[in-house]
DNA sequence: ATGGCGTTATTTTAACGA
């Protein structure tokens, strides 16, 4: 199987880039983010007439969370259980209206289970969002965690914008990132818990860095002059990972007009599991 | 010191992104 991660920054704006690029690459399942749109507003039948089925959660103009495969979608999961909501009256209602905003959504795709997540951007680091983003991260690692102690053989997947950068390698300039979001240390403990629930990142061992990017902003002439970000993951499950034969960030799709501001990550699994009798 | 760019919508500016 070849999966794919892709923050695409409007699905409607970015379609015919996006179908090219799974023709191109030859993706079996993508995980897609920031689709900005309703469910109505999907362009499914692009999709389904390229040989991909789709499911999406979407409530407005904000986030929006999608996956097409050509290799079968079986048992799909709207928000992770225990995912939380935001409340934006928090501050000023007694009463507490949090709202599970979508960006989760998960399918089993030819025996692997893909989840496409939308990790909330924090904004900043007194905001409160950001509590929310570290609060979202851990119910998910909580979450995760349970599927792989049930069953420590599982394949999982689980894809998409982190919107963390792990390392210091993972940034452009670290102190640029200094007093932001992305690259703070409660930020960076929650990604690292994902990893000791058991998860790893696919792509690394194929990409070592510093310098390998999967997102730059669009101001500033980022991209051009390689100043970017590793916030979009593949985060495997042991017997998942074991099987990656290959990985990368395709940065060929940041390049030229109608970009999205991030380029896809791409992994590519032997089909060996599927044969596997236990 | 600020914003730069790009997207969306009960659009003519505001919200959001990272």
């Amino acid at each position: 199987m070849r999966l794919a991660t892709w923050n695409v920054n409007s699905i409607r704006t970015r379609v015919d880039r996006v179908l090219a690029w799974l023709d191109r690459a030859d993706i079996d399942v993508l995980a897609i983010q920031e689709t900005k749109c309703k469910d109505e507003q999907f362009p499914a039948e692009r999709f389904e007439a390229a040989g991909y089925e789709v499911v999406h959660t979407g409530f407005n103009q904000w986030n929006g969370v999608a996956i097409a495969s050509r290799v079968g979608i079986e048992d799909v999961q709207i928000a992770f259980p225990g995912q939380p909501g935001f409340d934006k009256d928090a501050d000023t209602s007694l009463l507490s209206h949090p709202v599970v905003e979508a960006r989760a959504i998960g399918a089993t795709c030819d025996g692997v289970r893909v989840w496409s997540l939308y990790v909330p951007n924090g904004r900043a680091l007194d905001d409160p969002h950001y509590a929310y983003k570290l609060e979202w991260l851990a119910a998910l690692r909580d979450c995760a965690g349970t599927w792989l102690e049930q069953d420590p053989r599982a394949r999982i997947a689980l894809c998409g914008d982190w919107n963390i950068a792990p390392t210091d390698d993972d940034v452009w300039s670290p102190e640029f990132f200094a007093g932001k979001t992305h690259t703070s240390e409660p930020e960076r403990e929650a990604f690292e818990a994902m990893l000791s629930a058991g998860f790893s990142d696919v792509m690394r061992p194929f990409a070592p860095g510093p310098g390998v990017y999967t997102y730059w902003d669009y101001t500033q002439l980022r991209f051009p002059r390689k100043e970017g970000m590793r916030i979009d993951f593949i985060l495997a499950s042991p017997a998942l990972r074991t099987v990656a034969t290959d990985a990368g960030v395709d940065r060929e799709e940041r390049k030229g007009k109608g970009a999205s501001d991030h380029a896809p990550v791409f992994a590519q699994f032997s089909a060996a599991f599927s044969s596997v009798v236990s």
